[in-house]
DNA sequence: TATAATTCCTATCGAAATAATAGGATTTTA
DNA sequence: TAAAATCCTATTATTTCGATAGGAATTATA
């Protein structure tokens, strides 16, 4: 399971994805409200997501927060990474946060190894496709078939 | 990440599908010692894996565990969920677990779902296939390779 | 029948992670 | 200068994880 800070993020951004078309930037308090996240946490949140150059804000009155890169180059694989680590289910399989199994006597032949292998790939690639531009997109036509 | 509860499980049950050849048991300590897993813990993880039908056992002197089921019945995705519960990222795309997200509006049309609704069949689709005869196929594959 | 060796079972513990809040410093507009 | 926003650090309560302790029950065998 991804933890709650992951998923409000992704919420947060999809949010911001669909309501910033100005420039003007975005309260946390509307945020927190409009997606049901607990504002003082959302605020630590909207905070690391800037840090890593998903968000820019602007300070004092009439600040708030808006979108630093474009929808197609933010994805879930990569705000995953940022709350929860690496998305592999074993340590020995992931690329940027590599540690090898204590217990495990060889990896290059481990067959449990490479089924995990193969699960992290699939996983890295949906989610590396999953920007917001591809989240919104697919919201759309749920709503399309809905009719 | 899996926990090492069912890290030490995959072990101890390909450890106990490659060594059992005949119908004698064999020890929780031999595991352990084999598998490099702590001894007690590893008591607590065969039983529940018995309690589960994957394994059997015999008690007192000569006693000890061995495979309940065949090798290509028992799979990773099983063992997964009887340790660590749903494998889903999220509880509004498990079916055994589900579980609505609070802070969501509408489950039907959620593009966030969707994309998590992917991974959670692709990963669930190979842990499946991922039995412990087909973890030791795996690993004499790449034993060939090495050569 | 006693003993040794094993599984079975429950309780407990410390450390780490998670979800969230508190409180104030800083910045900016008006 | 006041109001309103982000920024930043610390703290807390709860849960989960990894592991151990200690003894009860069971069984082969000397």
């Amino acid at each position: 399971m991804i933890s709650k800070k992951t998923k409000y993020a992704i919420n947060a951004l999809v949010y911001l994805a669909k309501e910033n078309k100005g420039t003007e930037p975005i309260q946390i308090s509307k945020i927190a409200e409009s997606e049901n996240i607990p504002r003082k946490f959302l605020e630590a949140i909207l905070l690391i997501l800037k840090n890593a150059g998903m968000l820019s804000s602007r300070k004092g009155k009439t600040g708030g927060y808006f979108l630093h890169k474009s929808p197609d180059e933010i994805n879930i694989a990569d705000v995953m990474r940022l709350f929860d680590g690496p998305i592999a289910l074993l340590p020995c399989v992931t690329h940027t946060y590599y540690e090898r199994c204590e217990e495990c006597k060889d990896e290059a032949t481990c067959g449990i190894r490479s089924v995990f292998a193969d699960v992290r790939n699939e996983t890295v690639n949906t989610l590396k496709n999953a920007t917001l531009t591809e989240i919104m997109l697919r919201a759309e036509l749920m709503k399309k078939e809905k009719k």
